[in-house]
DNA sequence: GGTAACAATGCGTGATCCAGAGCTGGTGTC
DNA sequence: GACACCAGCTCTGGATCACGCATTGTTACC
């Protein structure tokens, strides 16, 4: 070697960066194992064994293996490493909206806990459309990843059924998935159901409505923990129930429907944050104060309840858990295949703000 | 064949996925280019040759790859692709905060641009913490992603630095990039900041006062804009700036030091619109009405400024147009590597909300 | 001479690319 | 008219990519 060896990794990347003259070639060719086996003076497969932390390797060569590899500024090429190795350590998740937080926090579960077990993740959106979906997944297919997270997306398209048979499968948030080899992660929407009825009930609310999520299984399922607990506090003559899309203005709509009647609610559920802040619009527009007129409970927890304008008493579903559950049944799946299904039901909670108050008749 | 050849491809995956028996030994085998070789009677060169759609190929051999791919439902396997090729049509995002919508919508402009040059958008979310930005850019080198977008992340560490010195890069919503092969796609937010402060002065206020948010690029040129706003307008007298953390808390700590000030500002322009959400819940509790008592302007037009019962007047970047400039010059860079460095300026927008009104001495 | 302890060689992974083989039909020469 | 030659198209085999792993090879020490 020339220069002296001192220290040169903290110093090294600005180096690369700056000795490049401004109209340079574009990216140098990345060292690969022989490189760094030819700097070392070793053979590449003792550098792999190096690098991959075997034994039985003399400490001397270990270090020149190791500077070598740290002065040339060598990485292992995944691409490479997975082709030969047969798997590739990614595991692929589908988005079914990458704007609501629900997921974006679910996410970090998963993030975190798959980190743990040495795998990446990759994201894709599909932004509700069953195309994107199609697309997104046959991409992780080619890529061959290692495992598959759908959020909020059910396989019901062919292309998501046969990548279900292909690659280790767990859907978050959504039920009803018939497949015998896919694991499911969702929060007990009838409990959620139950305590955002309770926690009404004693209020003193007895007209309370409740506005239906269309076209989501868990919407259906807070529907009918709704009813049963109506049923149970013996408010059946009592049940009101609206639908709506998931939005602020499907939510805002079904208010306005819903705070017209004679006599109106003096309480509503919805089937989630974004619906109940529709809700919180309507009442304002008809001059219904929150919460002496009119008490809100959302779903979801999502950030916007937080805010402290907003104050929304919401039920939150423990997002990081499911995440990391979901982390769990995938990367054990992943370590045996062909396993039977698995359900996992985590448990919501109730969170107060300022939406909900004493009935006032 | 055996089987009749009618509509296999519609039934096909659930016949896959419903074919294995419940205890099955997990995922198949995934058939690779010698399979379909085998099948169609050819070699597997010509496979390749169909599959990336030469026109040297005769009618009759076309169909029979084809068919014989559909089959067996091959799927190209992108590792061994991208080991052979040099490159894997992978860029990697590295977003500081996936929960801040603005990044959320950046990427969507991003995925939808880079999706037409037939690029793969990977998601890496560092949470704002540099030791999992060093990693995630780690692994996107791995896996030798061909470009690199930073949303809301400056490359300051030494691995992001030697990072751009490797890949193409592009960088969202930072300035003061200095390095020679970077590109920088931000929005202009001192003009951004005059919008506001116009808009203020057009209502009658002159006690403006101005959050600045700590520690970001974006942060520094929205205070010189409002300072150079203020001065304009022959308002220098009346600057009031106070810093704070880009949070809800952050802002409405700021707010109360501002409006126990006295005299107290008649309108905040707060640097984004999480610190303008602090601003109004500050205002709420000081009995302060907006904008009766109070005129409050944000940055950013993010879903939470949208609400209704929030309905904030904010600076709207035109964020999917950002994402599809990052895209395209990142596609360009990624064609032509070694182009010196660009700064794409995109134009914000005034949107006027129920946040703001007439000021009343 | 036997046995550790290590180093070097070579094969396999799935796809692409390149050089070239086989075939066909057309042209030129004797 | 027979033969060689050529161009162009279609198709094939082998080299290649970077790495991991199993196998073989080489010391050195007892």
């Amino acid at each position: 070697m020339s220069g002296p060896p001192v220290n040169t990794t903290v110093t090294r990347a600005r180096e690369l960066a700056e000795a490049v003259p401004p109209e340079n070639t574009g990216p140098r060719p990345r060292p690969t194992i022989r490189n760094v086996a030819e700097r070392a003076g070793v053979s590449k497969s003792l550098v792999s064994l190096v690098l991959r932390g075997s034994p039985h390797v003399s400490e001397h060569r270990r270090q020149a293996v190791l500077q070598a590899a740290r002065e040339l500024g060598y990485r292992p090429n995944a691409v490479a490493r997975s082709l030969v190795e047969g798997r590739t350590h990614l595991v692929g998740a589908l988005v079914a909206d990458l704007h609501n937080p629900f997921y974006a926090q679910c996410l970090d579960g998963l993030q975190e806990s798959l980190h743990g077990d040495g795998l990446r993740l990759l994201i894709g959106n599909s932004q509700w459309d069953p195309a994107f979906e199609d697309e997104a997944v046959e991409a992780f297919l080619e890529l061959r990843v290692d495992g598959l997270v759908l959020l909020g997306i059910a396989p019901t398209s062919d292309t998501l059924i046969e990548a279900t048979g292909y690659t280790p499968t767990v859907v978050v948030g959504e039920r009803d998935i018939e497949l015998g080899s896919v694991d499911v992660v969702v929060d007990d929407d009838q409990l959620g159901a139950r305590l955002a009825v309770d926690h009404l009930v004693e209020f003193g609310h007895r007209r309370i409505a409740h506005i239906e999520g269309a076209r989501s299984s868990s919407g259906r399922f807070r529907c009918e923990g709704y009813l049963v607990a109506m049923r149970r506090h013996a408010l059946a003559p009592y049940i009101m129930v609206e639908q709506s899309e998931c939005t602020e203005e499907g939510g805002a709509a079904a208010a306005h429907n819903l705070l017209t009647r004679d006599p109106r609610p003096t309480a509503i559920f919805a089937a989630n944050d974004a619906v109940a802040i529709g809700v919180l619009s309507a009442a304002a527009e008809l001059g219904l104060r929150v919460p002496d007129d009119l008490s809100v409970v959302g779903y979801d927890n999502t950030h916007l309840a937080g805010t402290q304008p907003i104050s929304l008493t919401t039920i939150d579903q423990p997002r990081r858990a499911m995440g990391r559950s979901a982390a769990a049944l995938l990367s054990d799946r992943i370590g045996d295949p062909g396993k039977s299904s698995r359900l996992r039901q985590v448990t919501p909670q109730l969170v107060a703000r300022r939406s909900t108050g004493p009935a006032r008749p």
